[in-house]
DNA sequence: GTTCTAGAAC
DNA sequence: GTTCTAGAAC
């Protein structure tokens, strides 16, 4: 094996002794994109090893040529029983390609993860401009490769059966592995688990951290070497087998499977239910896997990493994951990684059992349970809603109606159960959360089409709410008992020390929240100032709200983090008396440069030189700083009326005036240039004042054009288009805006053909030439062309 | 919103 | 050395 060309192997050094045979091999997975530096990570460690290795490249296994993966495996499997540790250098991008090797741990050997998770402009770049590869992925082919392997990227996890994964995000990662890596003796092990993740908005959970008054082990000491996990703090450390009477799957079965009653607990289970003894517990269903057909290996994974998260930073609380049936699976999943992730049982644990009758049936008591609603907040449907608003009777409607009157996915409300609701008097419970998760069923509405990225962040949010509800609930119930006791709770017993959101605990009051930005958090959300519909509205004073929604910003739960954000800044849905949202809280202030289309719009008679249209309702003006070949704004000359987060059902026919000359300019414009394609379009957080609507060219040529907010601010769904606006508001009375601040700094990608570049130049001079057409989801009647181009497959629709 | 500029990336 | 980004200031 030793003088086969096709593996490349370290030579021993003087002293080396040779390993025997599958006695302490090691197998390095290496994870990334071409162009992530894999085979030069193996080369640097082989060149400073203090062990034997051997890189095993499926590009050159064949004769110098491309081989197969058998032929890698059966290689690999040879220098293990040479007593070599081995390389395995090809992509591995998703659990699938890496399953075979991860087998190899059969032999005995144990099988380590390096993820090379670089940007991918690094990547497209470097494989782009390499030449003499050995796998002939160079030149402008490999961008396109690379683009498309990224997006069917998947991080490996410890249950594929690693004992140990490196995350290397910058060089700096890389570096560290390859010396942690080439330091390695010939009898030399590792310690287990997961190295280096870090959360991509490290930034923010430092702020979050900080702001919990709690701080985050890190994964090295001052040294940068390794810290070996403590069991007891760390989560990601490899799985140990439960032992019997210590595992966290204690789960209150039957011994008839289908048997849902809950009568028949082993002594053994009894311990953790019955009196909670004061412990705030939340029971909640799997959100979005029954009836919205979301996978549920991918639901578990979100459960245990959300639930994880919360206990991190609360202890005296449990939480409760509740099915019906013993064989349900998401149950038995979510009790294996719980297990794996060594989660305390006693604060969290499965319970299999009817979630209306957890106390006079299961003898568990939960002061909060949650629902998997709707978005109408509606009875019926059948499932956990159906049979939560049944056994909760009218004053479950009725109490939701005054707290809210829909729920958008990701969201959770609080709804406070009156006492006399038979759920209150019989088990106890005092409030219910209702939770919206995303829907992957194409028979629902808001169906996800199989988008797992959009979906695992939307139920993300969802678990993030919930719980930052349940939270929110029990840190005013401290409060208030504080308050009547005067001997006074210590602030050692207030679970929720650091957040900033407060509830009233009393089910018959009317919830009250308020909230305090410390100056960092002012500062991060600096760009994002929002109006009373949007999120900083927690920094807002509240005296007589209706409701409480509670959302998690997705750039936290990106990374399946659960958000402090979301235990501190519950966005507050107003709803006084006439069921209008609140225009009394805080507006948002506007700097001075903002205020340029609110004179205007107010005094248009003052600049005559650039409105081009003027009507009582609104202005027509070229935007100063075009985006676009053609782009043209139509503001709203309503005073006070700013952003989407400002319109109400009473905006409608404004709204549609502003589309329709805006439609008519486009129309205008196409008849000077036909090849020009239209969108209109809204800003999520507009940086100007005064509502505005983008008229903008498809084409993007300007020099204006500079920078990757820009790109992003009309290529994301930061940028709402008017007509889904329009149907919004004749829906629900309300528009969403998407107002995550990661959108305007997501990766560059062609608004036609979705190719990646690595910066603004590229992607211009990419767009100029691509030839692709805008893509289908725009052709439902959000663009505007000349009947003539049939460059976008569908004729115009406003003309 | 833009401009300016330090410093990172190339 | 030049190009490009991102944050501060306005």
């Amino acid at each position: 094996m030793d003088c086969d060309p096709n593996i490349h192997q370290s030579p021993p050094r003087q002293g080396e002794e040779v390993l025997d045979q599958g006695k302490m091999g090691l197998v390095v997975i290496l994870v990334g994109a071409p162009g992530s530096g894999k085979s030069t990570f193996c080369n640097d460690v082989m060149v400073a090893a203090r062990r034997p290795w051997v890189r095993v490249c499926q590009d050159t296994i064949g004769n110098g040529k491309q081989g197969t993966k058998l032929q890698c495996q059966m290689s690999a499997t040879a220098a293990l029983k040479d007593g070599k540790s081995v390389f395995i250098d090809r992509c591995n991008i998703d659990q699938e390609q890496r399953v075979d090797f991860v087998k190899l741990s059969e032999t005995g050997a144990d099988v380590h993860a390096v993820v090379l998770d670089l940007p991918a402009k690094l990547c497209i770049s470097r494989s782009v401009k390499r030449s003499g590869h050995e796998g002939k992925l160079q030149g402008g082919r490999a961008a396109v490769v690379v683009n498309r392997m990224l997006q069917k990227k998947e991080l490996p996890k410890l249950c594929e059966g690693f004992s140990r994964i490196t995350f290397c995000q910058n060089e700096s990662d890389v570096k560290d592995a390859v010396k942690t890596y080439s330091a390695l003796g010939p009898s030399d092990t590792l310690p287990a688990g997961v190295f280096g993740e870090k959360s991509k908005e490290s930034k923010v959970q430092l702020g979050i951290m900080k702001f919990l008054k709690k701080v985050e082990k890190p994964d090295k000491d001052d040294s940068g070497k390794d810290i070996i996990p403590d069991e007891h703090v760390t989560h990601d450390i490899i799985p140990r087998p439960a032992s019997v009477g210590n595992t966290c799957t204690m789960e209150l079965e039957n011994k008839n499977e289908d048997d849902v009653s809950m009568n028949d607990n082993s002594s053994s289970q009894r311990s953790f239910i019955g009196d909670n003894h004061g412990v705030p517990t939340l029971a909640f269903p799997s959100i979005s896997t029954a009836d919205f057909q979301f996978d549920i290996e991918k639901a578990s994974d979100i459960i245990v990493d959300s639930v994880s998260d919360f206990l991190k930073r609360f202890n005296n609380v449990r939480l409760v994951l509740v099915d019906l049936s013993v064989k349900s699976k998401i149950l038995s999943l979510v009790r294996e990684k719980s297990t794996k992730k060594h989660i305390d049982s006693s604060k969290f644990f499965t319970f299999v059992g009817d979630i209306t009758q957890l106390y006079t049936r299961g003898k568990l008591k939960c002061n909060v349970i949650a629902n998997a609603a709707n978005w109408r907040l509606r009875p019926g449907g059948g499932g956990v809603n159906a049979a939560i608003f049944k056994a909760a009777g009218k004053s479950l409607e009725n109490a939701t109606k005054e707290c809210a009157e829909t729920l958008s996915p990701g969201n959770s409300v609080v709804v406070p159960l009156p006492s006399n609701s038979p759920l209150h008097l019989r088990e106890g419970v005092t409030h219910v959360i209702h939770v919206l998760g995303p829907n992957m069923n194409p028979q629902r509405p808001n169906c996800l089409n199989n988008d797992y990225i959009e979906g695992c962040k939307v139920l993300c949010n969802a678990y993030s709410s919930l719980f930052a509800n349940f939270a929110s609930i029990f840190k005013d119930q401290i409060r208030n008992e504080s308050k009547r006791n005067s001997s006074g709770i210590s602030d050692s017993h207030n679970l929720f020390e650091g957040t900033t959101s407060t509830y009233s605990h009393d089910s018959d009051q009317k919830i009250k929240q308020e909230g305090h930005y410390n100056s960092e958090k002012n500062k991060k959300y600096k760009g994002f100032p929002y109006s009373h519909a949007s999120k900083d509205k927690v920094s807002i004073p509240h005296e007589d709200h209706g409701y409480v929604q509670s959302e998690a910003p997705s750039d936290v739960l990106a990374s399946n983090k659960i958000s402090s954000n979301s235990m501190s800044r519950a966005i507050v849905d107003c709803k006084i008396g006439n069921n209008k949202r609140s225009a009394e809280v805080r507006k948002r202030t506007w700097g001075a440069w903002a205020q340029a289309l609110h004179d205007i719009a107010l005094n248009p008679e003052k600049h005559k030189d650039v409105v081009m249209e003027m009507s009582d309702a609104f202005v027509v003006l070229n935007d100063m700083y075009p985006k676009a070949k053609k782009h043209i704004l139509v503001v709203s000359r309503l005073q006070g009326f700013d952003c989407l987060a400002d319109v109400q059902q009473e905006h409608l026919s404004l709204l549609k005036k502003m589309h329709s000359a805006g439609a008519k300019w486009a129309d205008r414009f196409l008849r000077e240039d036909s090849s020009l394609i239209f969108r209109l379009g809204y800003h999520s957080v507009p940086s100007m004042r005064q509502l505005h609507l983008h008229v903008i060219s498809q084409d993007f040529d300007s020099t204006h054009l500079k920078n990757k907010k820009h790109w992003n601010s009309f290529n994301t769904s930061f940028f709402r288009d008017s007509t889904d606006v329009l149907e919004e508001i004749e829906k629900h009375g309300v528009v969403t805006v998407n107002d995550d601040e990661k959108l305007l700094t997501k990766e560059l990608r062609c608004h036609k053909c979705c190719s990646a570049h690595p910066n603004i130049p590229r992607l211009k001079s990419h767009i100029t030439n691509c030839k692709a057409p805008l893509p289908t989801h725009l052709h439902d009647g959000k663009l505007v062309y000349a009947p003539s181009n049939c460059a976008s497959g569908t004729s115009s629709n406003l003309s």
